[in-house]
Formats: structure tokens, sequence, C-alpha cells
RNA sequence: GGCCCGUUGGUCAAGAGGUUAAGACAUCGCCCUUUCACGGCGGAAUCAUGGGUUCAAUUCCCGUACGGGUCACCA
């Protein structure tokens, strides 16, 4: 067999040479440890926690460095893309601060080393294509599909390993010249194989997170280009990622047994491999085990849902970080107001076992990262939210601005500042009662008290209230109307002999509290009247008197 | 089934040939306290299993079990 000739009859189209691909696609000039990294989403639309996470390894190692970062969309397979996916990967990224240096923009590309749609890149492939052509390293394969699943079931019959491979390759393989001109003649749809070799080997791989892969060397004729002239991953990676000079590729896990296929390639064209960083499947509880997580059964997989849920982009980052990294929440205790940026990310402390997600976990860390922001910025992320999610508190936040922003200043001026926002969707039902378009009564006034004793409890309080007392001097004053009333001041008091009092304190200031707040369980009653203003304050309390 | 990866409390995990096997979340109890939250103190809870190497193994080696991944003209 001529492969030249052949080469020329497959590719008659492609003139450019490997080297001209070189040139085209210079080493990168940066400096010596800068790391060049980037994700490759497939455009389904559907974009994943795990998009997310190993974005997060990809642009910290890549910035850490000085290096670059950028977005290559792998579009081989035309059959799941969605129309607009590529918008909906850039901006969850962007929502989550994840910014590329170079790659896919939503009307083109920017950087030298595109395009960076795979499937703009066909002219690219097919140079490498053709090179192994020439070299006897590809072949055209016309098996049918019926032909391909009359294979599979005689290995399956045979308990032998599926795949074109050894003697099932060889109706192919054998070929001739005037055979495969024919076939192409006749408009037959064929794949380009690669030509694998029957052998025994092992193939020794050093990953960055999982130290020493081994495994047999590949032994398959699996496919290159498509029918359509399109690669497969595998030869679309191994060119990508050679001639975007990527230094580190991050993915998951689930590509650990096709790196023979990629070891193969890079071997036979001469090139150096990047270093692979295989990272652990993001996993889920159930029935007392772990499993992936499922994109139809498990909502949190989904990035939208933390959008969805009012989850602050920063915990959902600091969330992953604590996955991520081992050593992040010693760093985050010892650095309590740096950001997150600035924690050193390393591949060293990286786990390779699969994590669970844990909404748990997430919820305090918001919490605590929430807790550490300023009344106005939580006011501003939390609009934010609203004016995407929650369309009429969007309205209330900003009728109220000033209001607003002192009630999340509530319990805040101490050393120990209270810490009761997890996501802006719960903030909406904690803050309801700031509000009279959204105040509600929950709880019931406490049993204890009469409905005579109530009455004239609430009489007496607002007889006595001055808005421009201080804490102190309000509170002594519900002590004394307390007192009168029967009730003792101090509930250790009522503890002790509940005989001789009414009830205790508690009771009076649930009441005050389900009056203001609708709840029982609230913040200081002094600072959320002072919140309110006079008029509201005493607005909630007249009904009651 | 073949190949590969993994297994330290409920979860995330640190860890080294000899440790009382860190820490965080969750949970429970106590304290603080006008409720809740915050905070403080404390409790319960872990090295999958069998064998080997060794004075000594949770740590090194081999097997087993369990879990996961993958075996496409999908990525």
């Amino acid at each position: 067999m001529n492969y030249k000739e052949l080469a020329e009859l497959l590719f008659p189209e492609t003139t450019l040479s490997a080297e001209d691909m070189e040139k085209r696609f210079p080493k990168r000039e940066l400096p010596e440890n800068a790391f060049v990294t980037r994700i490759g989403p497939s455009p389904t639309g559907f974009v994943h926690l795990g998009n997310l996470y190993n974005a997060i390894i990809a642009e910290r190692l890549a910035h850490q460095s000085n290096g670059i970062f950028y977005l290559r969309i792998e579009d081989t397979d035309n059959k799941r893309e969605v129309e607009g996916a590529v918008e909906t990967i850039i901006s969850s990224m962007a929502f989550y601060g994840v910014l590329f240096d170079e790659g896919a923009v939503s009307d083109g590309d920017k950087g030298n080393y595109g395009p960076y749609r795979q499937r703009q890149r066909k002219e690219i492939y097919h140079v490498f294509a053709k090179q192994l052509t020439e070299r006897g390293l590809a072949y055209p394969c016309f098996l049918t599909e019926e032909e391909l699943s009359a294979i599979r079931e005689e290995q399956e019959k045979n308990k032998e390993n599926p795949g074109i491979y050894g003697k099932y390759a060889e109706k192919s393989r054998s070929l001739t010249i005037e055979q495969i001109k024919e076939n192409l003649a006749a408009g037959k749809p064929w794949v380009l194989r690669y030509r694998g070799e029957m052998t025994d080997e092992y193939i020794c791989v050093n990953d960055a997170i999982r130290g020493k892969l081994e495994m047999p060397r590949n032994n398959m004729d699996f496919v290159l280009l498509k029918s359509d002239g399109i690669p497969t991953y595998h030869f679309a990676h191994v060119i990508d990622d050679h001639l975007m000079r990527s230094t580190h590729v991050i993915r998951g896990d689930e590509w650990i047994s096709s790196l023979p296929m990629h070891v193969e390639l890079f071997n036979k064209f001469g090139w150096e491999m990047p270093i692979y960083c295989h990272t652990a499947t993001l996993q889920k509880l159930e029935n007392g085990g772990k499993r992936k997580l499922s994109k139809r059964k498990d909502p949190e997989l989904s990035l939208a849902f933390y959008q969805q849920e009012g989850y602050y982009q920063a915990a959902v980052w600091e969330f992953l970080l604590t996955i991520l990294n081992s050593n992040f929440e010693e760093w985050r205790i010892a650095n309590p107001l740096s950001s997150y940026l600035d924690f050193k990310f390393s591949l060293e402390k990286m786990s390779n076992s699969g994590a669970l997600v844990d909404l748990d976990k997430l919820n305090n860390i918001s919490k605590e990262v929430i807790g550490r922001m300023s009344p106005e910025e939580v006011y501003k992320m939390w609009l934010e939210w609203c004016e995407k999610y929650n369309e009429q508190y969007a309205l209330l936040l900003k009728k109220y601005p000033e209001r607003t922003i002192k009630a999340l200043g509530v319990g805040k001026s101490g050393n120990n500042p209270r810490k009761d926002i997890t996501s802006w969707k719960q903030a909406c039902g904690f803050m309801s009662f700031y509000y009279d378009e959204t105040f509600e009564i929950f709880d019931e006034m406490p049993a204890e008290v009469d409905e005579q004793t109530r009455k004239l409890f609430f009489e007496k309080y607002i007889a006595s209230y001055d808005h421009n007392d201080d804490q102190p001097t309000w509170f002594e004053k519900v002590k004394q109307i307390t007192t009168e009333l029967g009730f003792a001041a101090k509930p250790k008091d009522y503890k002790k002999d509940p005989e001789q009092y009414k009830g205790s304190i508690v009771h009076i200031t649930n009441m005050l509290r389900i009056a203001l707040t609708g709840h029982s369980n609230a913040p200081d009653i002094w600072e959320i009247s002072h919140v309110l203003g006079k008029e509201l304050t005493e607005n909630r309390l007249r009904k009651w008197a």
C-alpha cells in the first residue's frame, strides 16, 4: 500500500503541513513556571458544579503563576449541541468570577491560538490526520453500524474485549487502494482509524494528583475522525492541547481510562505530554453509599441551582476550595479577612477520592462569608439576586435601602456578630418582618399570659415607651413593667419558684418580639425597634393594646 | 467480564513505621443569655478485611470485599 497516495486520496484539500501548524502556533513566551490551563466544556447547555470545580483549579493554577487560562469549546458532537450554550458557559463562569485570558467569546475568539471551537478547527486536525495516514498509522474504515454490532456480539459471546483491534480490524486494514477508491466513489461513509499495535507493553503516566498511573498500552484501532470529518475527543484533545501549548490538563477522572489512547498519539507525534491532573468526581450520599452525582436526580449538580437558591458566589467558591485543598479551612481561620484569591492553591494538597456535596457545609460557609461582609455589601449582592429571582423583594429593597442596610447591621456591633444569612433566598424570609408589605404574625402569643394581662402589658409598654431611650434605659422599663404585672424580672427566679409569679420576663419579651417581628425568635428587640423607627414600632404595638 | 481508580468518625479530612489518630461541618450536653443566633466549654463517633514484612503496621507489600470510572463515529 502506498500510504502517500492514500493520504492524498483521503485529504486532497489538505495542503498545509505539521510544520506550518507549529509555526502558526508557536511556543508561548511565558515565565518559567507559568501554567497554561484550560477548560473544555461541551456546549450541552448544562453547566454543572463539576465544571466550576475543574475551572477553579485551572484558573487558580494559571493565574497564580502568571500563566494563561483559556476556554475551548469542545463541540465535536453536533448531536449534543444546544443553541446559546456557549453564552451560558461564559456567563456562568463570569458569574463566579472565572475569567478567561483567551478562548471562545460569544461572537468569536480572543487570542492567537484559535479558533477555540473545535468544529472550526477541522482543517487543523486534517493536517495531522493526513500525516498519520502518510506514515501508515491511520487508515479509512468503512464498517457499517450493522457490521460493528455484529463484531460486538461475537466478542461478547467469546467473552473478549469489545472494540476494533487485532483480527477484528483485519477487514478494514486489508482493503486495497483500489477497493478504497471504489468505496469512496460509491460515497460510502468512512471513519479514520488509528492503527493500533497488539502489544503487552505498559505505559506509565505521572499524574499530578494521582501519582503514578500504570496501564496497558493502547492496542485499539480507535476512531480519529468521524464520518463527518470531525475528530473524536481523543484526537482533538491531543492536537489542541499541543498546539495551544497547555502545560497542564485538568479533567475529571472518567478520562483516566482513555489515557492510553492519548499517550499513544503524543508519542507518535513526538510531542511532549502535558501534565495530567485527573480530578475526583463529586458524589452524593444515597442509601448509605456514595454515588456519582447525576444530572437528572440531583438539582444541586447544576450550577443554576446555586444561583436560584441564592448562594453567594464567594460562598460557593470557598465551599469548593475546602473540598479541593485540605488546607484551605485552616488558612481561612488564620486569615479571616483575606480574599479567597489570596489562598495559595496547590495540586499537592488535592484529594483524590470523590467528595460528597454537603449542603450543610455550604450553608455554614455561606453564613461565615456573608457574616464577614459589611451591611452595604450584603445589601448590594442581595438586591442583585432579587432583581433576577424575586422582583417583588427587589422593589422592597429599593424602596427601603436605608432601613434594610440598618437591619442588616443588627447584631453586628459586638465581637461576635450574628451570622444568620445563608442565602439570599433565605434572607428574603428571615428579613421579611422589617417591611409592612411582608410582615406577618407566625407565632402564637405565649399561653402563659392571659388576654387581659397581655392587653394591660401593651398599654403600659406603649405609655412608657420613649423611642429615644438607650438600650439599658429601655430594658429597665421593661423589667419594671414585668414586675408590676407580677412576673419575674429574672427567668431564674421564676424557674426556682414558679408558684410565686404569673410568669417570667421571657413571656413578656416574647410578646414584644411577636408583636414586632411575628416570631418568638428574633434579634434584639430594642435594635429592631430602632430599625423600624418610631412610627412603625408603635403601630405594631398598638394592635395588641 | 477486561482494564483502571479509590476506601481514616454521619460528612470533608490531617497524619506518620512507634501519636492520647489533628481540625472543620453536622449531632448531643453544659455555660452565656430577655428569645433566637453568635460565642465558650465538653461528649459521642473513624483507620474496610485477611495474610505477610517488622521488635512494632492504620501507615509498606500481596490477596479479598465494597464503592466508583471506563470499555462509542459522546464528551
